[in-house]
DNA sequence: AAAATTCTCAACCGCATGCAT
DNA sequence: GATGCATGCGGTTGAGAATTT
């Protein structure tokens, strides 16, 4: 492994970027396409400025009040893990999100009275301890984010597996090959695990049951082969594991058909995961919001979300001294 | 008006890792 | 296995803008 020499060549350009470096590293990536970087800058600055700038996909201005909360509550869950919180913020790249904090929420927390870092008021980390709902509520975020992450990994490692599996040994149904194919498209290049997270584990449980192509699964049984088909031959274990999974933890809401039972699943995982998808789990965990899905929407789910954020907003927004998570 | 200070954010630095040779 | 390079990431810097004195 060397060590790239970068932008420390002779005669390569450092410094900021010209409107006309712009144009021409545009054109360039125009004709090459965003894979090559070698212009008369080194490659690691063309590559930088191409995805903190010149992406057209990238949203520039101000952060909306939303966004705000939903970095400060990533932080606490994921630390300066930029990469991670920019791929919960669609079109903000992890540069201006670090710059971002740096230089207005950080501040603000401190201002408020609480470490940054922690995230928890000075005089709890001081010994104070009286933890508040709030702060219980965020240590609980970060149990379940963490068990979240914990048993995505997990799903990675067996899906590669599988993976190699299904390559294999081809099914004999069409529609469960599509299925499955359609399914590992979506696996492809994950930018981080959160974000795969979010993509797939719906259909993860929808390639898991028309794998099992059963007309009677009952709720336990349900999730129970969801795990069994994603961890292994063993059930229990993988009962266990999407159980102790809240992104999976569906199953209260699964009735017994099986068109049922797979649109009941789809759609609570589906709701479960929409971004903020940490949020919605903490929310319908913490605070036994998740709403019933009765096939005529999202309103309630809609409206419990509503709620969950005014209640972070006037957590923020309140008075300083005041506990704050 | 000018100097000093603070703020902002694009860009750089250094490290880790992966891949090809 | 060693080397060279690309890529990704988080920390830091510094020039210019904005604000204060």
């Amino acid at each position: 492994m060397g060590r790239s020499p970068c932008c420390d060549k002779v005669g390569l350009k450092k410094g900021p970027w010209t409107p006309e470096e712009d144009q021409k590293l545009l054109a360039y990536i125009q004709e090459h396409g965003h894979g090559s970087w070698r212009l008369q800058r080194c490659g690691k600055s063309c590559r930088l400025r191409w995805t903190n700038y010149l992406r057209p996909d990238i949203k520039r201005g101000k952060f909306s009040l939303q966004e705000e909360q939903t970095i400060i509550q990533l932080h606490a869950l994921l630390g300066n893990r930029w990469s991670a919180i920019a791929s919960h913020l669609p079109k903000r790249t992890d540069n201006e999100i670090k710059n971002y904090w740096n230089t207005h929420l950080k501040k603000r927390l401190v201002k408020m009275g609480i470490d940054p870092t922690t995230h928890k008021p000075k005089n709890h980390a001081l010994g104070c301890t009286h933890p508040t709902k709030d702060l219980a509520n965020l240590s609980h975020m970060a149990q379940w984010e963490s068990a979240r992450l914990e048993a995505e990994a997990r799903i990675v490692h067996i899906l590669k597996v599988w993976q190699g599996t299904w390559a294999r040994a081809p099914t004999t149904s069409n529609r469960i090959k599509d299925v499955n194919i359609s399914f590992f498209n979506q696996l492809e290049s994950p930018t981080s695990i959160l974000n795969f997270s979010d993509n797939t584990i719906a259909a993860v449980g929808m390639a898991a049951m028309v794998h099992e192509n059963s007309s009677s699964f009952n709720n336990n049984n349900c999730v129970g082969k969801m795990g069994c088909s994603l961890y292994g031959d063993d059930q229990e274990e993988g009962k266990g594991i999407m159980e102790n999974s809240p992104a999976i933890s569906m199953h209260d809401h699964v009735s017994p058909s099986s068109s049922t039972c797979c649109n009941n699943i789809y759609g609570a995982a589906a709701d479960s995961l929409r971004f903020p998808s940490f949020m919605d789990g903490f929310a319908a965990a913490d605070l036994h919001l998740l709403p019933p899905h009765d096939h005529s929407g999202n309103a309630l789910f809609e409206e419990n979300k509503i709620n969950y954020w005014s209640n972070i907003l006037n957590v923020v927004n309140s008075p300083m001294g005041s506990p704050v998570f």
